[in-house]
DNA sequence: GCGGTTCGTGTAAGCGATTGCGGCATCGCG
DNA sequence: CGCGATGCCGCAATCGCTTACACGAACCGC
């Protein structure tokens, strides 16, 4: 069948103990006798049989992503992060996709990881929080992003200063009457600090966050729809709306599109995500480096798993940053409605 | 340490064989010393080695994902298709994210997966072919999407079919002047077959495609931006387009916003993909079902890999729908939609 | 020239399951 | 009652690699 270290040592005239030492790069090994098996080894096709090799070392050489989607942006692009970051370091990506923790039930995914991974990444939503501490049970080395624990790398934006900088940027176009399109009505903790972003630069400014033109989104497309459509319902409507998450305000700008209020011109539109799609849709938007925070959870993980030096923090905060569009201009300021979708 | 089957064994009374067995649903154990074991191992919260076992069984109970991108809606869309189907089945889901093939050098994935996973699923790019053949010469059971290859299962979209589609509809809607944004000069077998299903349209309604209203796209955003600007700049420039896919579409969609053009009403567009997106920029686009073809792929590769019924055809080819939306109005006003589809 | 390192290598005992084979009851049937 | 079938179970040999330990040779300083 295949061919084995057996076959390496014999056909190297060594021992498979010389064989695996030259091969992984171990010391104590004639660099002429290295270079000899390595020959061999590359003649002969030789790779090592991973499951024999997890066996005896108890290593795997693998990583686990749980996430609770793959197929939306922000999971996407976090996964294409750890993904680059764990080839480099020829370490295999596991990915468990456990769908919305407000959802689903509990999941098998924790028992699964035992014995089959050296480490794991856990990305979460806003609604996180009861499976985490399964998680940690296991005793794998994790790393998390989107949520803090206490003892465990995490990689997070800081959520109150973007609810802020939005908020902020709506207010210096003049906007005093600001909506808001949350989550949920029960807010996570990441939910809670871009709302107190929000009121932290609504007070700052002397206005007063009316209760009123608050409505709730969900998270998504459509649920942004509603929420701006209710808004758009109120006996005085905002002039400016500040949403959550880049799909809530393509929801909202939807809604505006079919009342046919030009977003940008007749009311201002800002967000938190950054989202690929934002700059089509001309959307003002506070940027997360999402890529980015997949790769610094991945650097964290791999550190802890291969013993290398922890030097980092474990709470790594990554900058977010403005970027003004369209849809944030003043409400004086003439504006080209062709650019409406 | 961690217990193992023989803790199980000597708990329930039995040998490691039986427990073996008893808990994997083999035959020839007494239900009752079935139920024993079972219990024991649920008290002792025993999980199997999966080192252990890959290298007893020669079975890994994984599948490896080989995708040029990850963090691409249609890649990560495929994904998570595949990811329903694989956990259903209890069997783990290993990515390799390699490039672009068309970029990326030759990728060490093939090598690693000997004796690492079970079965492969390569979704491809239009620009593939080249190390597919690499990717059966290690003789795993394979799947493939997007790309055919005599006796391997593969799942795609009647391509013709599909740019016949899109261009007949712009057809029937009353345009003459139809450009067209391709991916690249040297063309995909995909590629060539949406063109085909362009010429086939356009000829069959007596109209002649000009070489003069087709620019390349390279199937991004920004290529189909520019692609768009070229035809835009031609003397008589086309009433309608057609795209070879959504990405395309979106930038082409810029163009026209930038140069003041509203499109639907000024100029239709019709492309290929079915983009979640799409429905948020209104653009009328022929629907591939991607999570489905995610789902197919694996429900094939899973009926290879545990030797079930391979009933269903090697080549299987998923319906796609014409979904009409506003970038594709008469220009008169009025449409009449028993024209449409 | 001699004990003690250092180096390079081999021996062999695991790692924790799976599974072919054989044995012992029990059962069915003539 | 005898004998083959059948059902259930244990023995023990793998699977292919890693690694603790032992060992001999060369080398060192005194």
């Amino acid at each position: 069948m295949s061919i084995t270290i057996r076959d390496v040592a014999q056909a190297a005239g060594v021992s498979t103990a010389t064989v695996s030492r030259a091969l992984r790069g171990l010391p104590h090994v004639d660099p002429e006798t290295r270079e000899r098996v390595r020959r061999v080894a590359a003649e002969l096709d030789y790779v090592v049989s991973p499951s024999a090799s997890r066996l005896a070392s108890g290593r795997t050489g693998t990583v686990a992503v749980i996430t609770p989607f793959i197929d939306r942006w922000f999971f996407s692009t976090v996964l294409s992060g750890i993904s680059d970051v764990l080839q480099e370091s020829d370490v295999d990506l596991l990915v468990y996709e456990v769908g919305d923790p407000a959802t689903s039930p509990g999941l098998p995914a924790e028992r699964r990881l035992r014995g089959r991974v050296d480490g794991v990444i856990v990305v979460t939503l806003p609604t996180d929080a009861p499976r985490i501490a399964d998680m940690l049970e296991i005793g794998l080395p994790t790393s998390f992003i989107g949520v803090r624990w206490p003892g465990v790398p995490s990689v997070c934006i800081d959520d109150a200063a973007a609810g802020r900088m939005a908020t902020q940027h709506l207010i210096n176009l003049g906007h005093e009457r600001i909506g808001i399109i949350s989550g949920r009505p029960q807010a996570s903790t990441s939910q809670a600090s871009r709302a107190l972003g929000y009121v932290t630069a609504m007070e700052g400014a002397g206005l007063t966050p009316e209760p009123t033109l608050e409505a709730y989104g969900y998270f998504t497309v459509a649920g942004g729809e509603s929420a701006m459509t209710s808004l758009l319902s109120q006996p005085n409507p905002p002039t400016a709306v500040f949403a959550m998450s880049d799909d809530m305000a393509f929801g909202a700008i939807r809604a505006l599109q079919r009342h046919g209020i030009r977003p940008g011109a007749d009311i201002a539109i800002a967000s938190i995500d950054g989202h690929e799609l934002a700059e089509l849709l001309d959307l003002t938007t506070v940027g997360q480096p999402v890529a980015q925070m997949g790769r610094v959870a991945a650097d964290a993980l791999l550190a802890r798993m291969l013993g290398r030096d922890v030097s980092g923090p474990d709470e790594v905060t990554v900058p977010t940053t403005l970027v003004v569009r369209g849809s944030t201009v003043r409400p004086s300021g003439a504006v080209d409605s062709s650019l409406l979708g």
